[in-house]
DNA sequence: CGCCGCGTTGAAGAAAATCAAAGCACGTGG
DNA sequence: CCACGTGCTTTGATTTTCTTCAACGCGGCG
């Protein structure tokens, strides 16, 4: 019943963080779940429910999102490999949104009532969970000024940069080539735009050359042409959290 | 040297999520400063500073705002009296917003570098720390599900039912009266809109005979009816945290 | 008084939504 | 292997929503 270490993705997520002593990792892993399958369009919960784990990401993709009375939907966040997906929640008795898989993907389910142990257990544990749900919400803050003073050209590119640079954090991008398993709708739902819409701004970005696409294939030409469009500023990615080590 | 314990507001806030013991009273109470005056438009930090303290609001209000490329700017969020603001960015060893008092006001300070004293002397401490932040990013999250979704109409409706609904914890509004000391481009900077649409948008709810307004008073004639415009749903601002009692 | 900040109003224009139809890739079953 | 359905994208036409620009009003205050 031995797990390896190194397969563990909460493990690799936390060291990005400060290094862990053999003590901590241990705890870590002995809470976490072994990463499962889970198929495209997957419910991981609904707003409401009650909220009772998170889940670090191995492979593929996750978003979470708000429904609407209107029948509409609003995309929070869209997590990639090596995320950790619903902490945010962890202050709350019932989920205050909903998280669906994307595509396929294999995730570790890490139990809610494992953390007050962790706790109470390891002081740079407890400082790491901090730091996740801070980056997250900086995250969220960026989307916000994204949705509030951004016209529909700046969203999407500011959008395209943010998610390149996410990715290549976990090598997963190359040559500026990324793979989005992201329909438009679902694009259009998380800038706050019509799908129709989100289809004429890629259009306009082709023909100005920023970008090429082919089927959920993405290549970014001029990377430094969609950060002027966008007026992207990296400083909310890095690692200007504070550092334990 | 002795402070009043009633006096202090952060002892305040952090008892509406838990009883605290004598003990933790004590610690908390010994690293925080005394309430100062603060004037109207008084500058609290700005993005890119370094990060070494938050406040908790005795009276008056604070909004924290990103400022943009363009000039234009993002307001993030509106603080009343008992809120705290800046813990947002304990993770960060630099801002990544601006704050900003709205009108004269009296604060706390809470320097930073206290915070790791209190996680490691009181996990009730450290528990409600986390949930403050937690608090924190619903608001946030619904202030993101206003922006990329809603009309102007919603938007406005839902914000005065929301600022409405947190001053009640702290009985500032008397028969619907609120008295918000924020001009229209503020309002418009944390919706998204032109100042000139807010205005307009006044207009029609004075009009429905939605509210009343009077300089800096408005009365919210028909909170139905602005729930109703708004889609509201106080979900996210109540105490489905949860419970460390 | 005269300036300044803020709110209001009108007119014109831009940005994005909506509606509707058509195209295209892909998988499934005949 | 082809026909067909389905999900997603694209395109055009039209309408709505919101912005922008500019002017004016109004109250407070030096």
């Amino acid at each position: 019943m031995r797990k390896d270490l190194n397969e563990s993705c909460i493990i690799r997520h936390f060291q990005s963080y400060a290094d862990l002593g053999a003590e901590d990792q241990r705890l870590l892993l002995s809470l976490e779940e072994g990463p499962l399958a889970y198929s495209r369009n997957t419910l991981l919960w609904r707003q409401g429910e009650v909220s009772d784990c998170f889940y670090t990401i191995s492979t593929g993709w996750v978003c979470t999102y708000r429904e609407l009375e209107d029948g509409g939907r609003q995309v929070l966040d869209i997590y990639v490999p090596g995320d950790v997906v619903g902490l945010r929640e962890f202050a709350f008795q019932t989920r205050i949104s909903s998280a669906m898989v994307l595509n396929d993907a294999r995730l570790c389910a890490f139990p809610k009532s494992h953390l007050k142990e962790v706790f109470s257990s390891s002081l740079l544990l407890c400082n790491i969970f901090f730091m996740i749900t801070a980056r997250d919400q900086a995250i969220l803050l960026e989307r916000l000024v994204n949705l509030g003073r951004r016209s529909a050209r700046e969203k999407l590119a500011h959008f395209l940069v943010e998610i390149s640079q996410r990715l290549e954090r976990t090598n997963a991008v190359v040559e500026n080539h990324l793979q989005l398993p992201l329909t438009q709708e679902l694009l259009a739902d998380a800038l706050g735009l019509s799908s129709v819409h989100v289809s004429r701004t890629f259009n306009e970005f082709r023909s100005e050359g920023l970008i090429e696409t082919a089927t959920a294939d993405i290549q970014l030409k001029d990377i430094d042409g969609l950060k002027k469009v966008a007026g992207f500023d990296a400083f909310y990615l890095e690692r200007s959290v504070n550092d334990l080590r």
